[in-house]
DNA sequence: GGTGAAATATGTAATTG
DNA sequence: CAATTACATATTTCACC
């Protein structure tokens, strides 16, 4: 990976609808070059897709939370692969610590996110944390 | 938003770099019709962006941790428009709850992780819970 | 990695239902 | 008023240097 590949992620990151052409034009190399940097950045798993983001609000989902669940050892949320499916689970991380792992979720109601709750008390005991705002929902990765 | 509006949400989460062609194709529609609903969603800010998504760990920052931070009032983190900018803070949420906000942080190696913590120690008191995987990096919203 | 030509995709404007 | 068609422009993808 060298500087041309590091540019590439960079404008990538930012704006994953760029154009070959375009993205040929910020890097000055020629577009075919470009094309096949990125399919070897895609191939090699650094670039794992690209995705439009959603404003959960503006979505319909305005209800955010972190929720840290300490799992009951052999019922752990993390062996039911179904959970990784609940719509509501936007990531799911095995963290160390007091917590067996981290889930972000978004939720239309109060409502639905008490069920969920409900449903995730059956995997260990959570503990909640309500997303009041985001002053970085996400940012670009620095490679090293 | 109507039901073609939610189709294009989800191709456009699965996939950022689809054509207009081909995601007329998807949902049935000619591809004019498919770039000024996609513009109608970026304009009214359901879209909030598109992006490369970066595997951390192939990326040079295998490190990945949330950390909490318990902000010592006055000096709170969230008053420091500066933290926002750091490369190391992948994303940061105010929080209700004991901490006043999370971080997800990725660094190449636990020596900079270290001094990531000494400089959130200005701010409050960290709590570090250490990203061990993700069975869940991303996932895209289902809108109500 | 660059170049040039063919195939494909995009943007705009006029037109239709 | 939103969707379609038609056409000019731009982009992607080959083959080849």
């Amino acid at each position: 990976m060298d500087a041309v590949d590091r540019r590439l992620l960079a404008e990538l990151q930012a704006d994953a609808r760029l154009s070959y052409n375009e993205l040929s034009r910020r890097v000055s190399l020629s577009a075919p070059a470009v094309a096949e940097r990125v399919r070897r950045l895609e191939a090699d798993g650094v670039i794992s897709g690209y995705h439009a983001h959603v404003d959960p609000t503006r979505a319909g989902l305005p209800i955010t939370a972190l929720v840290q669940i300490q799992c009951y050892g052999p019922r752990c949320l993390l062996r039911d692969p179904e959970v990784a499916t609940w719509p509501e689970v936007l990531q799911l991380h095995r963290v160390t610590g007091g917590a067996c792992c981290v889930l972000l979720v978004a939720v239309p109601t109060m409502a639905e996110f008490e069920a969920l709750c409900d449903r995730l008390g059956a995997y260990g005991q959570p503990s909640s944390s309500m997303i009041l705002s985001s002053p970085v929902p996400w940012r670009p990765l620095a490679p090293r």
